[in-house]
DNA sequence: TAACGATGTGTACACTTGTTCACTTATGTG
DNA sequence: CACATAAGTGAACAAGTGTACACATCGTTA
């Protein structure tokens, strides 16, 4: 009972996710984080990595894969809150911020990956923000807003908007004490943008 | 004449700065790179670049004081081409994307810089990036254009313009083949944002 | 010319790294 | 229960890493 000795299957994967995230979350550069560094901050033996992952560059497909997921979820509730139009972009807003801060290390990932060493992970996440751009336009035309754009105009300034608040992330993450101040900023630039 | 031993002063510190941007034009990320490889691919031996660099941090310091020169020297050429201001976005975009195609390896590092390793460097880039958005700023409002914005809005669109455009790096210098679509894409951007 | 400081070189060392192999242990299915 | 398979372990190795030291070479200045 208090003895926990059982292993749950698939323990060890999310712990190596986890150390890899935690040390990006410390401020390396996932492109610079090596197998070993990795399972020594998992608290796992090194040969483990191998059990469930081919190489660093599987490892962060594998982040990428679960980014999506927090993405979708990030979505979902934004749809819920937001059944009304008035304060949509407020709102919208802080429920990014929150989730920003909530996955801090998920966030920093993603900012890093655009630029990252390894091409698969830079497409993977490329992806994600297109797939995340378009379902803002679909919400977008649902609600009937922006109808004086264009559909080709409201799916490349949904894929502008997306672009801007994942560059935002940047300067947020890398403050995020005195918030206050970053998050009127980004609330400021996207409403205006908007 | 033909025996070129010589050893002109600081020779070996630009082959070392030179290295890692060719690296870094490679695909590989800058905080992924160690002193050993760069002086590996300089054709120097490890011990030199202690020499000139006391890190691999204080390396890429010295390359962010490279980039800014580089963009300096964009702004000026830009400058010099859009006196009248017809055709300005379109003028300056085309400045801008002959320039990143250039300096490649530069504009990448920038990319990386930003969501990179060490603080230092990325606060550097960030500089940069503010000096020339504000110098975009300036020059816009000497043109007599956009007074329909306040200063505060011009400031902020300044920032966000260069954010985008910085943003659209990451796309155009992964790509860089097939420019024709690329450059189009920014061009239609940058031009509609504006 | 002599001496000096800056720059470049070769060797060496203690660590870290990725990866492999043979071995143990737990889990779930017949 | 027995057994196959998945998951975890430890020891080992060759290769690569950062850094230090002592030495060679150049350009400049006294």
């Amino acid at each position: 009972m208090a003895d926990r000795t059982k292993r749950r299957p698939g323990e060890t994967r999310e712990k190596l996710m986890n150390a890899a995230l935690t040390l990006v979350g410390k401020g390396r550069h996932f492109a610079s984080l090596g197998i070993r560094e990795v399972t020594r901050q998992a608290g796992v033996v090194p040969t483990s990595f191998y059990r469930h992952f081919r190489s660093m560059d599987d490892l962060g497909l594998q982040l990428v894969d679960e980014l999506g997921l927090v993405l979708r979820r990030m979505m979902r509730e934004a749809r819920a809150n937001v059944l009304q139009a008035d304060k949509l972009i407020e709102e919208s807003v802080g429920i990014f911020v929150a989730h920003a801060q909530a996955n801090r290390s998920f966030f920093l990932f993603m900012a890093q990956g655009l630029a990252g060493e390894s091409r698969a992970v830079q497409e993977g996440i490329r992806s994600e923000m297109r797939f995340f751009a378009s379902e803002l336009a679909n919400d977008l035309r649902r609600l009937r807003l922006m109808e004086h754009l264009s559909d080709a105009d409201l799916d490349m300034t949904c894929d502008l908007v997306v672009r801007t608040v994942a560059f935002s992330l940047t300067d947020l993450l890398s403050i995020s004490e005195d918030d206050d101040y970053q998050i009127g900023q980004v609330r400021k630039r996207t409403t205006r943008f908007l």
